[in-house]
DNA sequence: ATTAATGCAAACACTTTGCAATGGA
DNA sequence: TCCATTGCAAAGTGTTTGCATTAAT
């Protein structure tokens, strides 16, 4: 069941360790986009000895290798998503859960208005209320 | 010259202290999208015994009464906008520059997607290299 | 055998908080 | 006078780094 995650490593030239590959193996179609002390909680069980270090450690490798990125959604904290194709994020105001959306936007600026950049890209982040945070409210 | 920022912060029912006016001051207007360290360099130059403490008080004092904008594009640290009305941002992936995108865009999503959500609202972001870093980069 | 990765601790960057002293209202 | 605000220091998060040990290649 850890197969998937040592196919996919293979290719990156990077050591296939029993932590990286737990870690590749709890983010693979991950769509929590977890933090890293998230990501750490949860190879904790497995591992019980690996330090947050060494995720941090292993999500800038994986980030620098494009196989995962970073989401700067949450102004609290760094989250992490392995899905790198472009899409966008929505997140609840309340308990701070983001999901995917899967639509795209093909956004063009009209005018100059920003003849000071060279776009590369964009990024919708909606925000709203999760139903949990909002069943809670209506309680 | 202070004149503007103490009519428009005598509403708020806050006490006008001389660090607050020259907060509101340096931010009125302002479209740098500054940092609360960014603010505080430039307020030590008029208040010398000003502490970094009172720039993040009073920028969350501000914050609860809708003067001033959180945003979060930058994952290294919060960035503070005067311009509560919605607008975009564009930052450059270099330097971290932010700047006004002043279109607005009307973003619908279609279907169920995101039911699990009640959308509030939504905010883009580009990304880009600004013209300071792309002639460096030519250099 | 090499060399990268691990795990610990310490350092770092950003932000918040407790509290006595200060100063607007 | 009264109570919010200040400024300092300390603490609280999230993240990075140095380095000796370990382990994948």
């Amino acid at each position: 069941m850890i197969i998937t995650p040592v196919k996919k490593y293979r290719d990156t030239g990077l050591k296939l360790t029993p932590q990286r590959l737990a870690i590749l193996d709890y983010l693979e179609g991950n769509t929590g986009h977890p933090s890293a002390e998230d990501i750490y909680r949860v190879i904790l069980k497995k591992f019980p000895t690996i330090s947050l270090a060494t995720v941090y450690n292993t999500l800038d490798t994986l980030r620098l290798k494009g196989r995962v990125r970073e989401v700067s959604i949450d102004p609290e904290k760094k989250r992490f998503d392995p899905n790198t194709k472009p899409h966008n994020h929505i997140i609840c105001v309340k308990c701070k859960k983001v999901a995917d959306i899967k639509e795209t936007f093909d956004l063009g600026l009209v005018g100059n208005q920003v003849s000071d950049f060279e776009i590369l890209g964009h990024h919708v982040e909606f925000h709203g209320i999760c139903s949990a945070c909002k069943s809670m409210a209506n309680a």
